[in-house]
DNA sequence: CACTCTACCTGTGCGC
DNA sequence: TGCGCACAGGTAGAGT
């Protein structure tokens, strides 16, 4: 389930990785799952054949995809959303694509980036400009100042689990890291957002802003058995019933939000405590 | 405004 | 072995 970290780890690996796809030419593309684009497929193809890749950009879960085309004065933007069970991935051209693959975008020296997409809830669609997109969005998750955020935390009165889920308020939290953030912020999920102290506010904004960084810098989550994308280890999130890594409590999962959501009942009490960070 | 529900979709893992 | 089914989750949109 990519979130924030897992889709910086996707777009650095295709800006940063041995093969590169910034300067690269789009030679042809196949929509394998029309559903997968958001718009008319034969007018995505005309528009990105021959259009060069400038570079590519992130906003919470979204990727945006710059590509020049070679007879338009402005470049149009690929932009991705690989929701819960998206990839990407960068294959030579002889690799056939398996049976999940939605979406090829065929590039010039025998590179081909497949959409794999299982669940086929991830989109892809053309937009002018990313502003289209990121308008509805807060601002991402990592890019978001202290004053900012404790603006965005105080002007509503919100649970802090679906709160820190509203990609409108931040962008780039999802389900895992909401979890792991509240944590380690020792702040139960059910707790309001205009009951945080100074101290809680503060100290969760800097926990956001510590998880997400350390998980980009470890590329990603790692989740026994399911999801080991990275090497960054999840506290809570899939660990019901195991002992709590800070006091061996053993921790709980609840619906919060109508999203599973799993918890240390001891490190994160329902009541406000002067325990501040963990 | 805050919350809840539903739809979308399919692989997984459980009970029987 | 195999069937049925609940479950997982990000987002949009509708309803309470």
């Amino acid at each position: 389930m990519p979130e924030l970290p897992e889709v910086e780890q996707v777009r650095r690996s295709l800006c940063d990785g041995p093969l590169p796809l910034p300067g690269r030419t789009v030679q042809d593309l196949r929509v394998l799952r029309p559903a997968v684009v958001d718009g008319n497929p034969d007018e995505l193809r005309q528009l990105l054949c021959g259009a060069v890749c400038r570079s590519i950009e992130r906003h919470g879960k979204y990727l945006f995809f710059c590509f020049q085309p070679s007879h338009a004065t402005h470049p149009h933007w690929l932009a991705v959303h690989l929701r819960m069970t998206g990839r990407l991935m960068l294959l030579p051209e002889h690799q056939a694509p398996n049976r999940h693959v939605r979406l090829l975008l065929l590039f010039d020296q025998g590179l081909t980036l497949h959409f794999e997409d299982p669940r086929g809830f991830g989109r892809a669609w053309l937009v002018e400009d990313p502003a289209v997109v990121t308008a509805r969005l807060g601002p991402d998750a990592l890019q978001v100042d202290a004053a900012g955020f404790l603006r965005r935390l105080t002007a509503v009165r919100r649970q802090l689990k679906p709160l820190l889920l509203d990609q409108s308020v931040v962008a780039g939290i999802g389900n895992i890291y909401a979890d792991e953030i509240l944590f380690r912020a020792g702040l139960h999920p059910r707790r309001t957002s205009h009951s945080l102290s100074e101290a809680e506010a503060t100290g969760l904004y800097r926990t956001i802003h510590q998880v997400l960084s350390q998980a980009v810098a470890m590329q990603g989550a790692n989740i026994d058995g399911v999801f080991k994308a990275g090497r960054y280890p999840v506290a809570v999130y899939g660990r019901v019933g195991l002992p709590c890594s800070r006091c061996g409590t053993k921790v709980v999962k609840e619906r919060v939000g109508q999203r599973g959501t799993s918890f240390c009942p001891a490190c994160q009490p329902l009541v406000s405590s002067t325990a501040g960070e963990l």
